[in-house]
DNA sequence: CCAAACCCCAGTGGGGAACCGGAGTATACT
DNA sequence: AGTATACTCCGGTTCCCCACTGGGGTTTGG
């Protein structure tokens, strides 16, 4: 579960999205990658990625750009994540432990595994957006 | 928290030396690589970083091997993983998040982690011990 | 003394992350 | 219809790190 750029890029792409959602209107790379600073044709990949999973889609051409399919309380950082890090189709039995060892070891790791995608289960983008306002709203006093 | 293959070496290996603690005897390196099916030349460099940390200590020369320093009820699991994937002086101040959108996703991502980390840190190496011969027990019922 | 163990350091190879470029395609606006 | 503006697809590049290997040492017991 590192935070991996791949991931951040995405999160903070699908929030810039999730804060624009209300307006209807489509946001381009650009303007999400420079408001992040995030390489744009980079962001490009990963909001591809997105779009095959079903997380957004894209109106093409002039005035184009992406829009969430679903609203944001409906989406969970845990969704996000999986599909960004393709642990979709991990389940597999490819790790066969063949001592008592590797298996107690894999099991102890799989319920810490959860423990943390319980966490990214329960937030949502919404929740982040949330969390960003109250954030800059903090700041503001900080600087009144 | 990607289970590196450093790390699940280093959990059986110390598994290893929890069961074999009582004697009082050291632990070749050999041996735990035969019978965990582990590389010995790295399992080696595995070892000199616990021996570092002071998790475990070495004997040199003939008759030499390893042996653990602590109880393996003493012994969390995540100060294993601490020590062997370096995430002691972690905490820099390298992530410097300049949108108000990265602090938010670091926020989250360090809830999921902490989560993770507690249940780490409720296991000792003793409880795999448990876990593994309780495993083997039940193994050997379904033998019968 | 010597064989058996640990110790240290250096390197390799493969794979993935991060990123860039270019040619193609769809859409809006005039 | 034509052009500018976007997304789309595919490939390549650079860099880094994990897993692993090798070649010397140094310490110890018999």
């Amino acid at each position: 579960m590192e935070l991996t750029c791949k991931s951040e890029y995405a999160l903070m792409a699908l929030l810039e999205l999730s804060a624009h959602y209300s307006s209807g209107e489509p946001l381009q790379i650009r303007q999400i990658a420079n408001q992040q600073n995030i390489p744009d044709r980079y962001l490009e990949q990963l909001l591809a990625t997105l779009r095959r999973a079903g997380l957004v889609r894209s109106q093409r051409g002039a005035k184009g750009g992406y829009l969430l399919t679903r609203e944001p309380w409906q989406i969970t950082l845990h969704e996000v994540i999986c599909c960004i890090e393709g642990l979709d189709a991990q389940a597999e039995p490819e790790t066969t432990p063949k001592t008592a060892e590797g298996a107690v070891v894999c099991e102890v790791w799989q319920e810490a595994r959860q423990a943390a995608e319980a966490i990214l289960q329960k937030y949502t983008l919404q929740d982040l957006v949330d969390k960003r306002n109250a954030k800059r709203q903090l700041d503001l006093m900080y600087y009144i």
